[in-house]
DNA sequence: AAATATAAGTTTCTAAATGAAACTAAAAAA
DNA sequence: TTTTTTAGTTTCATTTAGAAACTTATATTT
């Protein structure tokens, strides 16, 4: 199975797209940064959830263009922890403004789940929101005993 | 031919994905925000390439949930003019982000095509630079005489 | 007016990607 | 020792993508 990136132009935005432009790739990102989820069956469980064909081939190829770490426990050996390196954690400003749209755009289908002050939060302080959240994860990463 | 989106789920992220997700939807409001393309056939002169079944699916898609308008040409009644609406310009912010992270992560590939000084706007300025192409689409469209 | 060209698609067909479901191998727990 | 858990892989049917040829309406050229 090959996995290489096929680059169709040098268009910044064309670029980004033939590497996270799928259904499923960021949604991975989404669930380390917002939820810290790190192992394979908790990323199943996401309300989406993932085949685990198309799990194990985003994990990989994340993990081949350097998105995301893969470690093997030491107090279990049979888990295998994932977690975000810098570039991953550079996708979460497009997150939040695709965030930021759909509760612009889509408010109907979305609903109350995620509170307004969240969301006005992410708009009014966008940067500050943005800081907050990887402070937060660097921190979560930090305290992991694997 | 069915076209309607199915949403996965209630998260903000995924529902934006749902909708624009995939390697072309993007790159045709980028033709239109970044190119002021109008027509069938400039969006297909794209270095991209993008085959004229999915353009053509692609827009139709975009039209129904209201992204952008069809105009059938009045001085030339066989082109048919396609336009942002409000609904399409908010998606810019997401493409400016996509274009700051491939030319943070991935500079090697894009290479010097386009200048530092526009990305240096984009990320020390970012409001700015969305405020003003998005106001410089409001005029092109005003004085656009179809 | 007739022939040619242009614009915006549609159709056809093959290849590739997706996704559901069952299966596997290693390690841990009971 | 048997069962369960974790992290995948394999198989196969369906869907989507993409290249290429075709179509239809309008416009332009001769």
């Amino acid at each position: 199975m090959k996995n290489t990136v096929e680059f169709r132009s040098i268009c910044p935005v064309a670029t980004s797209l033939d590497i996270i432009g799928d259904k499923w790739t960021l949604l991975i990102l989404r669930d380390m940064i917002w939820g810290h989820k790190t192992l394979f069956n908790e990323f199943q469980q996401s309300p989406e959830s993932m085949p685990s064909k198309m799990l194990a081939n985003r994990l990989k190829k994340l993990e081949e263009l350097g998105f995301v770490s893969k470690t093997k426990g030491n107090q279990n050996k049979k888990s295998i922890y994932y977690l975000l390196e810098k570039r991953g954690l550079d996708t979460f400003p497009i997150m939040v403004e695709m965030a930021i749209f759909s509760s612009k755009h889509f408010f109907d289908h979305l609903g109350t789940t995620y509170t307004k002050e969240a969301r006005t939060t992410m708009k009014t302080d966008r940067q500050g929101y943005i800081s907050e959240l990887v402070s937060n994860y660097k921190k979560f990463k930090k305290n992991l005993v694997i």
